[in-house]
DNA sequence: GTCTTTGCAAATTGTTTGCAGAAAT
DNA sequence: ATTTCTGCAAACAATTTGCAAAGAC
């Protein structure tokens, strides 16, 4: 079983136990979509989801992918990105950065304990609590440094 | 006359120069829409933008104001931000830094020559050509501190 | 006069809500 | 049995588009 694979199976595994604390009931709707989201590195849509998903579960709506996804944000399975116009779902919770395509959108994860190590600034910077910080890098991505067009 | 609103002649002085070499018109519209928003050092929505326009350019619409702004973006006169639901645009074209309020939405400009001089990762990464880099730090507003509710 | 922009209305896209029936605990 | 979820339809919010008239150069 790959690296990968495991983590899902924890994830899902916490996603179970957390319900059962909070008293929420797990879904195959729930399971599903969560299984996809931890399935992928793209940081899909909210449409996205709802497309791949359907695939095993052709009754689901629009609207459920919606309200699921919030409640894992809520319960801190899943990040929420707003680079974009559409928001993106991320499953990496963990402290970590973007490289955005000024082009296309594309959103790429970047590991770099260096830049984790930015010293958040003590406690109150302007009035604000600071809890997270991280850092965004936009650019061309490879795809859209190719096409001449 | 303060040093903002130096700025802003300036940067309207820029404009107008920016269009004559691009062959674009100089409207009222665009004048005044650019007024407004280097005015403003809270980020403002589209919206936001539109109806405090709308005050002195009663027939003015909502689309114009779009356009317009997504034509300022283009120009690199504004910068658009993607941090909430609906984008704001942001004035402060240099290199910054952003405090985000994870509850209300507000948007803090943060000056801090430190976090500037991180290094740009030496031009590729994961084939990317870096052009830019902010770091978003988010927490609770002053505002949203208080209220026990 | 020519070319671009503006305003309007309508279409699109992304997201949320109300409600009745279905599913989980 | 009780409570929460799901699907549907419809509402809503943010943004975009087509087109004719108005404005800038």
């Amino acid at each position: 079983m790959r690296r990968a694979d495991e983590m899902a199976v924890s994830r899902l595994r916490a996603f179970e136990e957390r319900c059962r604390q909070k008293g929420l009931p797990v879904t195959v709707q729930r399971r599903t979509i969560l299984e996809e989201v931890l399935r992928r590195d793209d940081h899909p849509t909210a449409d996205d989801v709802y497309e791949a998903v359907r695939a095993r579960l052709p009754q689901l709506s629009r609207t459920t992918v919606y309200r699921v996804l919030e409640t894992f944000v809520y319960m801190g399975l899943v990040r929420r990105l707003r680079q974009t116009k559409a928001a993106r779902f991320d499953r990496n919770i963990d402290r970590h950065h973007h490289l955005v395509c000024s082009r296309c959108g594309k959103v790429i994860d970047l590991e770099d304990r260096t830049l984790d190590q930015l010293p958040l600034p003590k406690r109150k910077l302007q009035g604000f609590i600071i809890e997270e910080f991280s850092v965004r890098f936009s650019g061309t991505c490879s795809d859209c440094q190719q096409p001449k067009e």
